[in-house]
DNA sequence: TACCTTTATGTAAAATTTACAATATGCTCC
DNA sequence: GGAGCATATTGTAAATTTTACATAAAGGTA
């Protein structure tokens, strides 16, 4: 990049090209059986009622990284949430009237614990299982596949979705977390086998207790263990 | 996001932010035992003498995923070359007097057959070793890493090296782009067998000529059957 | 024909993957 | 206290894959 008072030769020189650039969340919600992502209502405008995916605009004063943070933080206020960039979409006519850029990102929490809040000029802001997404507005239902590709990715070289369980947990709770963001069915025993080989689940050598039938023990993450491996270079094949 | 005229409730209603926005390019070069990156240094302005990744800003009538292809043909002249994005860098304060946003794409190309031209700005061009890069301007370093990175991972995914080799190749040369892409030392005996084994080389039955010792095979690559492969979810563990 | 350089290849041991189903536990209900 | 229910836990044999390692083959050159 050339960024200084010479333009490229391509650009119009001396005058800065200015851009509408938007930031879109495909925050996905991991639930003990299904994954969702949270959708807003267009409160009015031109889209009017329509569903999108939760955005906004950037601010130039705000570092971009941030803005999926800001806006995570309005509809459901958490806070200090995974989130990564996954996607840029920059076609001339993705967006009616004007050049519209967007930064994908996506996030993953829990749908639970945490009260979801209008905001950013909605009306209406709902989960919805990933496999019943009505239609959005422009192209956010490719940017929703696109985001699950990007997680599904993500989660195969690298356990995000431990942060969503309890610190403690079960060998049943850890498959399905994988189950439900790969949307595959895995076999329990070789999961567990090859999990336990891996050493990064250490045996709490406690149990779950108050459930009607045989307490599962209780599992803790480790991280340490976790990132020697990551260090070589960790992709985790299961199917 | 919530493009129409009702502004999000961040922003500032009915004021569109814009933002200043450029492409950066991490044009890797193979050639037969190294990896290089191709650096332009400015003509003029302040950054006049800098080394820089090739960039530019972009035009708000052209589509975002088309700006790369452009840098790169102005230096290279090459078309329709593999380019991926892998990043957006939007810190605040990444480009001093004004907030520069910047989408990262990689392409990989081969250096030798093309001749480099200067443009964009550029004062001079030239391929530098990807452990020999010298300071560049701003967060550039720190892209090209970053850049590495993508380029490895999406490797490992898929052998988009091939592309750059001849329609017939010899197992080591196959061996070598691996192995100079991703920065590490093979097993000859075990690599062949396990590309062998996943069949995505079809031997053609020819040798290579005017070799002054054993000839070699001559290979080419099947994108059926890893097609079929990738289909399954493709990741190539080699170490 | 001897030599140089690179290609091509085998094998045994260890580790991993795969495909399967029966038993163990804790609780509830009678 | 025993039967029933629901989930947790576990083993094994066969097939496949990985790993570590060294020698012979081929083509050209001198």
């Amino acid at each position: 990049m050339l960024p200084d008072s010479n333009r490229s030769r391509t650009s119009v020189k001396n005058e800065v090209q200015l851009s509408t650039v938007s930031v879109d969340c495909v925050i996905f919600g991991l639930e003990a059986d299904a994954l969702k992502v949270l959708l807003v209502q267009h409160d009015s405008g031109v889209m009017e009622g329509q569903w999108a995916l939760p955005g906004d605009y950037i601010r130039n004063d705000i570092d971009l990284e941030k803005m999926p943070g800001m806006v995570l933080s309005q509809l459901t206020g958490l806070d200090n949430v995974f989130v990564e960039l996954f996607d840029v979409m920059g076609k001339v006519d993705r967006v009616s009237h004007q050049r519209v850029i967007t930064a994908a990102y996506f996030a993953l929490i829990n749908t639970e614990k945490y009260e979801l809040k209008t905001g950013l000029g909605a009306r209406d802001v709902k989960w919805v299982d990933i496999h019943n997404i009505p239609a959005l507005i422009y192209d956010h239902n490719e940017i929703i596949k696109r985001g699950h590709e990007a997680l599904k990715l993500k989660l195969r070289r690298e356990p995000i979705g431990v942060e969503l369980l309890p610190k403690l947990f079960t060998l049943t709770q850890f498959q399905r977390m994988y189950e439900t963001i790969l949307d595959i069915t895995l076999d329990t025993r070789n999961f567990r086998k090859k999990i336990i080989k891996e050493g990064i689940l250490q045996d709490s050598g406690q149990k779950e207790v108050n459930v009607p039938y045989r307490a599962p023990n209780l599992y803790s993450f480790d991280a340490e263990k976790y990132d020697e491996l990551r260090s070589q270079g960790y992709f985790l094949n299961i199917y």
